[in-house]
DNA sequence: TCCAACTATGTAAAAGATACACATTATTAT
DNA sequence: ATAATAATGTGTATCTTTTACATAGTTGGA
């Protein structure tokens, strides 16, 4: 204990002249916006709000929130997410920082953007405030600030990001359809793929449960309901080539 | 013009109300930090310096400082990077933000990474002070601050994105035989490759320009000097997949 | 002139991507 | 009940890309 003691005075002594360090440096305001994209009528959706300042009033933003004193900046994205939407296990992912000083009117404050992905029927969403809505993604315009340039990043990423990782069940119900997972691939991707060259490449990758249970419901013959192997994906992972994991 | 000063008043008073806001929120120091990445005997190295925090003695750092006011954060890593190795137009990409709470001794300083590649032949280190010098990357440890961390995503970075982007070409002079580009490749992605499958990837891409020259002073037979065709490339963006682009 | 060390190239087999057609099953309208 | 509609489900031939592998040639130096 003793050698504690003398230890720890040059210690506390480094410590103190490093806080005197940090004190003398500039400092920013500092916040996190969310692109939380969803998938319904498939379209691909992205959750905006009114923007609550004044000055950009009528504007769709997305949400966002400061960053508070020792908060990490994750831990500030998974808050809003939370308190906007509810949910509670969803894959988040931070894009980039966005530090123009003229981003806000209200002077100098840098945002770092997340992406996240969630199944618009899992989320109702309860509260309304501000017009907080899912927009189609490809009809948004005139944002706020520079979100629809955040928007915009945040889905190129989405579109690489997708095919390197399985990230498109997360917008799907926990069992679905091939049709349904090719629908949703076509609309981020904004391509058209052939039905049965997606259906083989889905089913060389071996990553898909068969339920055994049908579609219910729908007016023509029903398909097959599946489950991402989740596990399966988790303890192989392999390098990916295009729509490949 | 009349109408410019009606339509003033309430867009300054809406600025003011912005103004307002932000003043309320919390601010926190920002730093970049450089992982500059080199290529030397065939070895990946890092441009790394002794950390200035006595803190720290006897670690090294990356090259990182303060974002100042109103400075992009863009802006900010351009400028370490000139102050530190005097170059001018080098790739310079952000990374990802890193905040965790205690990641620097003297309190909560949050810093974004950058990740830039530079020929260490060209860039002659004049100043020496601090120790500034390129490290294996693959010996690095004990770094100051969460460097190690960031040092090893921002290499993680690199080996996905060389192989999606003709980054390397930086790396190299820039007349280079087809055995330099490969020593690269292999050293960066840590693999070895078939020498002729490699050379036959690269003739596909056709984005190579045969110089007509040959290397000089080698104690072997000479290989063929190449190019690489940014203009080509440029003008022909495919999509990447692997070492395709 | 022989050796060491590298350059340069070609080909066959395997794997993966693409293009394309037909039979099947369910619902709905007549 | 029957037919029309709108999907699902599958197979095959072709083309492209990747992989594995072996031999001949050029240079400098001993």
């Amino acid at each position: 204990m003793k050698n504690n003691m003398t230890a720890n005075k040059p210690h506390e002594h480094l410590i103190k002249d490093a806080k005197k360090l940090v004190l003398d440096y500039p400092k920013v305001p500092l916040t996190v916006d969310c692109a939380i994209f969803g998938f319904e009528e498939n379209k691909l959706k992205v959750l905006v709000i009114k923007s609550d300042l004044e000055y950009y009033k009528d504007h769709y933003s997305l949400l966002g929130d400061i960053v508070k004193d020792n908060e990490e900046l994750d831990d500030a994205a998974y808050r809003v997410l939370k308190e906007r939407t509810g949910m509670n296990d969803v894959f988040l992912d931070q894009v980039r920082a966005f530090s123009h000083p003229n981003r806000h009117p209200g002077g100098r404050v840098i945002t770092v953007a997340y992406c996240s992905l969630l199944n618009i029927n899992h989320h109702q969403l309860k509260i309304h405030d501000n017009d907080l809505n899912w927009h189609s993604v490809s009809t948004l315009k005139d944002m706020a600030f520079d979100h629809k340039q955040i928007v915009d990043e945040c889905y190129s990423w989405l579109q690489k990001r997708i095919q390197e990782h399985p990230l498109g069940f997360n917008l799907l119900p926990e069992k679905f359809s091939l049709r349904e997972l090719q629908n949703l691939y076509e609309a981020i991707l904004a391509v058209s793929l052939d039905r049965r060259n997606f259906r083989k490449k889905f089913a060389s990758m071996d990553l898909l449960i068969d339920t055994n249970e049908m579609e219910q419901d729908v007016p023509h013959r029903p398909g097959k309901l599946y489950k991402f192997n989740f596990e399966k994906y988790e303890t192989s992972k392999r390098k990916w080539i295009g729509i490949d994991f």
